[in-house]
DNA sequence: GATGGAATTACTGTATACAATAAATGGCAG
DNA sequence: CTGCCATTTATTGTATACAGTAATTCCATC
């Protein structure tokens, strides 16, 4: 586990300056927080989330916390089972073939606006994202590699100028963080080669129709890169605890 | 407003017998109140939805209001600022476009698969809801009729098979329900005449092509009947008050 | 009489205390 | 030695109390 990222950095005393105007912010960068690390994988599937835990670590009371988790259950990331508490959500093999299928459907179906609306500045921009992931992938940082993929594929939805449809987007490609993580193979994951920078070459042009098959190719080849085995992940954690 | 149907008859005295093992269920079932409440119109756009009232009225505590407010929140049936509390949100003519555009790639995406899969039961169910959804309207009962109207988009898309744009498209109905709240005429409401029964007949003899395009006109159809006029609601609602 | 400011009010934001429940452990009996 | 029951413990569910903030109202001054 490489830890060239550390997504946040302050832990407050709890009980520092009062600085109540960001309160808000405060919340949402403890979500992004959780929620990155669910993402990129350093929270894996299955992993038990205790308010008490997390209020400690983030300074806050558990009131916010078990905000943050229910929104978080909302978005399918984590799993709130009635009196057990809050765990990472492990996908079904169902779901994950629900989460590719609505890819599918959506993103593809989105290409020819974006190959409409693109201007140079945005194509730019992807094109930087893909450069980074590609960066990351180099190096061994699979989980920034996993993240920045995922938004890369989310901010092509938003360029289509549907908010709704963006927004639905950025939670499939969350969930299939998820799905990678527990049906991918160690070596390839998500979007490899040069996929992206492809399928930008093709938004450029204008073509749309070109670029939506060529996303319905690409979605397929990730999903085919999964080995739909469920794992039953039985009780013992303990030798990697003492192994690592 | 014909009160025909009555969501919540218990509004229990708060301290009543603790039948603890069914909390979960009150909670769901306050949620549901509400939503269907927003989603038939009782309670308007713009509506405040002060966390006292709603605590008072269904005899639990702030606690619970908020949790389920919040979700309401995330859904964007309710609208949260900051520190002024909650109201029924009131959507805005992009949100409206935005809405529909999903609609139109989602649910007509969607009518293939629910052709292959759909069995004769299930086409039953159908007819029989388009046609208590008829008999609503014919009785005047607006309020039933749009959420009935609703509901039956939402089973069709459950019928794909797909969970996760079911869940979606779920969310698009309840939208638009506001949706047309605000910018609907009065007469004209959503899905008129007989075109549910149609497209289940396109559905019920296979033609999944078919039903795609008829659904395809079906949502021009309801988003062509809208009025883009975005009423500024100034301040005076004093009139309708008295006039009223 | 109008305008600006200060006090009050009404409401949300947050934490904490308490209650309830499921898991884990230890003891007892077979 | 093994299996079951009771006790304890860990953790979530809920309410309430308190703090902070925006809106309103009232008073004083210009």
């Amino acid at each position: 586990m490489s830890d060239a990222q550390a997504p946040v950095k302050r832990r407050a005393p709890a009980k520092e300056v009062k600085n109540s105007k960001e309160g808000d912010e405060r919340h949402d960068a403890i979500y992004r927080s959780v929620s990155d690390a669910i993402v990129e994988q350093r929270l894996k599937p299955g992993a038990r989330l205790r308010e008490d835990a997390l209020a400690d670590v983030f300074g806050i009371s558990r009131t916010g916390i078990r905000k943050i988790l229910q929104r978080l259950a909302l978005e399918q990331l984590v799993t709130l089972t009635p009196r057990r508490g809050a765990s990472v959500t492990r996908p079904t093999a169902d779901e994950a073939k629900d989460v590719f299928d609505a890819r599918q459907l959506i993103e593809c179906g989105l290409m020819p606006d974006v190959a409409r609306r693109m201007s140079e500045k945005e194509a730019a921009e992807l094109r930087e994202m893909a450069r980074q992931e590609r960066q990351a992938l180099r190096s061994g940082q699979q989980s920034v590699a996993i993240r920045l993929s995922a938004d890369f594929h989310v901010r092509l939805a938003q360029l289509s100028g549907n908010a709704t449809l963006a927004e639905f987007v950025e939670r499939l490609c969350s969930r299939s963080s998820l799905i990678l993580a527990v049906y991918g193979h160690r070596g390839h994951l998500g979007c490899e080669s040069h996929d992206h920078d492809d399928l930008i070459g093709y938004l450029e042009a204008g073509n749309g129709e070109r670029a939506k098959t060529f996303m319905s190719r690409h979605l397929k080849a990730i999903e085919a890169s999964l080995s739909m085995v469920e794992e039953v992940e039985n009780v013992p954690d303990l030798q990697q605890i003492f192994g690592g």
